[in-house]
DNA sequence: ATTTATATGATTGAAAACGATCATATAAAG
DNA sequence: CTTTATATGATCGTTTTCAATCATATAAAT
């Protein structure tokens, strides 16, 4: 019995809110309080964790979001959905036995979050963000921390000693974030935490930059890295939104 | 392969506090994170739903979120109060300005709970104990933290590049844990713990160790120091319990 | 030292949950 | 109105999860 396609995305919301709410329900009350069979259900659920909006668990679904650094969870929550998608574009790169670094920012933390998951043998993860390190600390990933200092309410590990630190390491792939993207390259507020990212840069094979499209055209405090430091960006933007800030888009492939 | 009482119960806590943490996991998550399989994974579960502390669902479990409190602190237990006996002890030392190192463990742990009151001015605090880390974030305190590896379920940051990090460092007072005194000096278990606390040691001023009365007499894997190394021993056991072992309490003074 | 109690991991058969497939009713397109 | 597309519930074989049982190693009791 096909129904109109406005009932289905109105009783997925409401299935998402309800989770919201409830933090878990079970299939079997997700079927009673929406008046829909077992399969019907799954489709949804389903549905919603390929946007991201759920996490489903065997014989039910959840939301999850940690409050241990409430800030960072807010932040994520928003576009959770957009922002794990560019995070999963990385995972074909991270090869068994490789080194990955994760900066700090939610759109990196994006990618912490599918690790556990995907699994990947002898993967060692390199970071400097603390909400990273509680996300994976005990997970299984071998996790390595260069150190640094924490400062204010900063949850990542800055400064000239981190920056030192860094050097230390042997970085196959490394996953940056960005506030801002202009035609003169990648931004950041800060210049301690650009710094830090310059150091992994150098000591990385493969370089991401994943940016959500309300950053292009941003420029802020400190110049990251211009278009010539071969830096590989993954962002959401369409082709239309890169050119209206004379963004060459050549070399780049659709996904 | 039965184990002790205490460890039993240590382990299901632990569960609770990580559930607590994290809302929900996997039950194969709870198997890596805890070192052990299915079935006691069930078995802990099973036990921990019946007193009411956690929900079991299919393949994993949650909690229903009430109040969330640090995880470690709980681990203090019914010892909190004598170890912050012990490390209140240490508070004079820290004076404004200095830097002090907090080891791993739940005695050092004690200290770095007393921090954020104590509102010591200008205090650093290094240390590579990612509870201290969790615990002082946003708390005010200036943290620094050397860096590492993180290794299965420590709370740790050791390994070759920690030792190495940690020379970068000058210290005023550092504060150690032990899990053994004998006459022949102070042990610990992991060796790679042992290294890492000697580096902090050379290179500070002071060196506190806190042990409580129950860890005198017993002599664990690694030689941390001998007493000739100048350490001050900060503990709770009597006189009577340390003449036992043949420990000379000459040049001591009683609190 | 000896005995008892029990916590653990492995195994197993049963139950639950899953994705895939299918027929069907009905919305959307023409 | 006719045709096409698709959302739904039912069914089925497979996979996952579960509690119960068992042998064993080791803590606790004697």
């Amino acid at each position: 019995m096909r129904v109109p396609k406005n009932v289905v995305e109105a009783r997925r919301q409401l299935l998402a809110d309800l989770l919201q709410n409830q933090r878990y329900l079970p299939l079997e009350q997700i079927c009673i309080r929406l008046s829909i069979s077992a399969a019907t259900a799954r489709r949804d659920l389903s549905e919603l964790e390929r946007t991201g909006r759920i996490r489903r668990t065997p014989g039910g679904a959840l939301t999850d979001f940690s409050d241990k650094f409430p800030s960072f969870a807010e932040r994520l929550g928003k576009d959770s959905e957009r922002k794990n998608g560019l995070a999963r574009q990385v995972l074909p790169h991270l090869v068994s036995g490789s080194t990955v670094y994760i900066d700090g920012g939610t759109t990196p933390y994006a990618l912490a979050r599918l690790l556990p998951e995907a699994e990947i043998p002898g993967l060692k993860v390199v970071t400097n963000s603390l909400p990273v390190v509680e996300l994976l600390s005990g997970s299984g990933v071998s996790l390595h921390i260069p150190g640094g200092d924490l400062v204010a309410r900063q949850s990542l590990l800055i400064g000239e000693r981190a920056v030192r630190a860094m050097q230390d390491w042997k970085i196959d792939v490394s996953v940056l974030g960005a506030e801002g993207v202009t035609e003169a390259g990648f931004w950041n507020s800060a210049p301690e935490v650009v710094a830090l990212q310059k150091a992994a840069m150098e000591n990385s094979k493969k370089n991401f930059v994943l940016v959500t499209a309300e950053k292009i055209g941003h420029r802020t405090g400190a110049l990251l890295a211009s278009w010539e430091a071969g830096l590989r960006l993954i962002t959401d933007a369409t082709v239309r939104q890169m050119a209206a800030e004379n963004i060459s888009t050549k070399g780049m492939e659709k996904i």
